[in-house]
DNA sequence: GCCGTTTTCGGCCCGACTGTTTTCAGTCG
């Protein structure tokens, strides 16, 4: 699935990790980071680019333009091949370990010739770091714990269990007298499909009992770091979370710069320092004087820096910048717009809930419109049987006279067969509303073969919708290997709308495909797939996708009036 | 290595905390 950008991208960023080690120019590494980032972003395919078309891509000059073009026609860049001779991968691997960084990880290697994680555990058991110069007996301590936390939890939360934490720490927080307001930033506000730590922050004059009763929460297993400013902790399940204490004035630029990413931060404050000002989480300051200008709001700060505010889930560096510089932010899709849901399922099949809950739910969201859409038969363990499905379309039919303000529509999530077919004939479908069609079994098959597969079902004209398109199970399962500018052309020629499955463990299509997808012109759903009442409440998870995908209102077929999407979905048949 | 109404050289985001040092380097975000 990975396009020339992406590993271009990852080569020219392994270049900045290997020179990290070698001790290269910091001014020089940074440079291939961003233009790494900006390669991976660039919509155009980097394959079809000559020199200067690659020049054109911002923060990519002469030398990294021809890099790109060593990769173009050999596959790989010569540089980091010769780097790689020089550091071994497992050198490379050792900076993976928290708190042991390049210099370290270089220092263990030209003393010891030590290059993996396992022989640094077995030098650390043997005393041989002892009387190496900058490793005393606490920073030993910390790479065996280093090691340990990498080989036993450590990895990123999908963004579920990140939530629960955080608000559970803001809950409690919130309630101390000391604090002014607290709230989460970092990668969960940004909403990050998966969260490698959780930040909070806190507003107080006052922040050492906060840190006192942070560090005395029950969910806290290890204290890593304590400050005034700044404490961290571990949880029993390993999850780490950072609390920063700022004075109430400083709440706007603190959360400005806790919220992120680096790399978007990075991009403020040089806009800043080309205005004469320094921006930090205490302020934007003139440079000269130190005077503060502002930092009570996040508006107030993007604003005095010439931008307008620039939602939490754009903030990657990822062309957000440049469109706020030229005032085309998008205005992304909030669950506020959401007028339906389109994908849903009842203890018919393999949901928990029966129907009346389930529709209830629906209500108890203000929906204007709900789609029951369970199993059909060709997923075998669900048993769905013609009579079964005609019988459900009844029930749907007489409850709706107890919700005069919300339709329901009576629908089907369609099984995409290994050649693209679908679960029943074009009679039988089209007595469905709007059908949903998903790739639930064979993952494994080749590009070739899952972009036919995909491409017919858009094809079909009953399948409204392709639903959870990569199929991808976050931490579990892959995304299937497709061509993936070739379903969304077919989805956009045929009038097929993607999904944006709000399943915390599914977020598919991920928020890069939705970006391309939707310059291709294709449009989306954005869906919970719930199967008990509880997972109504995960469709803030598929609209902070949708978000990080850049999605209008407009783009997002579930947000039009029930009229419009009549038509839409009508269409497909005539 | 990139970039430029401070343009072809001299800059390049900013701060907190830790550990090993006696004033700072390394790591992290």
């Amino acid at each position: 699935m990975a396009r020339a950008n992406d590993e271009a991208a990852a080569l020219i960023q392994e270049l900045a990790d290997l020179l990290s080690i070698t001790g290269g120019d910091a001014f020089k590494i940074r440079a291939y980071e961003k233009a790494a980032r900006a390669i991976a972003g660039h919509p155009d395919d980097i394959a079809g680019l000559d020199l200067a078309g690659l020049r054109k891509i911002p923060t990519v000059g002469e030398a990294i333009a021809k890099k790109v073009l060593d990769y173009n026609t050999t596959g790989t860049i010569r540089q980091v091949e010769e780097l790689r001779l020089q550091i071994p991968a497992g050198v490379r691997a050792l900076t993976e370990i928290p708190t042991l960084g390049p210099k370290k990880a270089l220092a263990v290697y030209e003393e010891l010739g030590i290059s993996s994680v396992d022989e640094l555990a077995t030098a650390i058991q043997e005393g041989r770091l002892r009387g190496l110069k900058g490793f005393g007996a606490k920073t030993e301590d910390n790479i065996v714990r280093g090691i340990e936390l990498m080989r036993s939890a450590g990895e990123r939360v999908l963004v579920d269990a990140a939530a629960g934490v955080a608000d559970e720490i803001v809950a409690a927080l919130a309630a101390l007298p000391q604090v002014e307001r607290c709230a989460h930033a970092g990668s969960l506000r940004r909403m990050r499909e998966t969260i490698g730590d959780v930040d909070v922050l806190a507003a107080s004059r006052d922040p050492h009992p906060i840190m006192e009763a942070f560090t005395a929460l029950p969910l806290v297993a290890e204290v890593i770091a304590g400050g005034d400013k700044k404490t961290s902790i571990r949880t029993a399940k390993g999850l780490q979370v950072d609390l920063r204490v700022v004075p109430p004035e400083s709440w706007g630029a603190a959360l400005q710069y806790f919220t992120g990413s680096q790399a978007h931060n990075i991009r403020t404050r040089e806009i800043a320092v080309k205005a004469g000002l320094k921006l930090s989480e205490y302020g934007l300051f003139h440079a000269e004087s130190g005077d503060l200008i502002v930092s009570a709001t996040e508006e107030e700060v993007y604003e005095r820096l010439g931008l307008p505010w620039i939602h939490p889930a754009l903030r990657e560096d990822g062309g957000e910048i440049e469109a706020a510089l030229a005032g085309d932010l998008p205005r992304l899709v909030t669950a506020e717009d959401l007028r339906g849901d389109l994908h849903s399922h009842t203890d018919l099949t393999d949901g928990t809930a029966p129907l009346d809950a389930m529709v209830a739910a629906a209500h108890a969201r203000g929906l204007e419109y709900y789609a029951i859409t369970d199993h059909a038969p060709d997923l075998f363990m669900q048993r769905m049987t013609d009579d079964k499905m005609l019988a459900q379309r009844e029930q749907v039919r007489e409850l709706q006279g107890e919700y005069p303000g919300m339709t329901l529509l009576h629908g089907t999530e369609l099984n995409i067969g290994p050649d693209g077919e679908v679960d029943w004939d074009a009679d039988f479908l089209s007595g469905f509303d709007v059908c949903v069609a998903s790739v639930h079994s064979h993952f494994t098959q080749d590009q070739a073969a899952m972009t036919r597969r995909l491409v017919r079902a858009c094809e079909n004209p009953h399948v409204h919708v392709i639903g959870h398109p990569t199929a991808r199970s976050i931490g579990r399962r892959p995304p299937v290997d497709a061509d993936w500018d070739e379903v969304f052309r077919a989805a956009a020629r045929t009038g097929t709308a993607m999904e944006v499955d709000s399943f915390p463990d599914r977020l598919d299509l991920p928020a890069d495909l939705i970006r391309r997808a939707k310059r291709l012109g294709v449009v989306f759903a954005i869906d919970t797939d719930a199967h008990s009442v509880g997972h109504h409440r995960n469709i803030r998870y598929g609209v902070g996708t949708a978000q990080r995908g850049w999605l209008t209102p407009d783009d997002v077929i579930n947000t039009w009036p029930l009229d419009r999407l009549r038509t839409f979905l009508a269409k497909r048949t005539t």
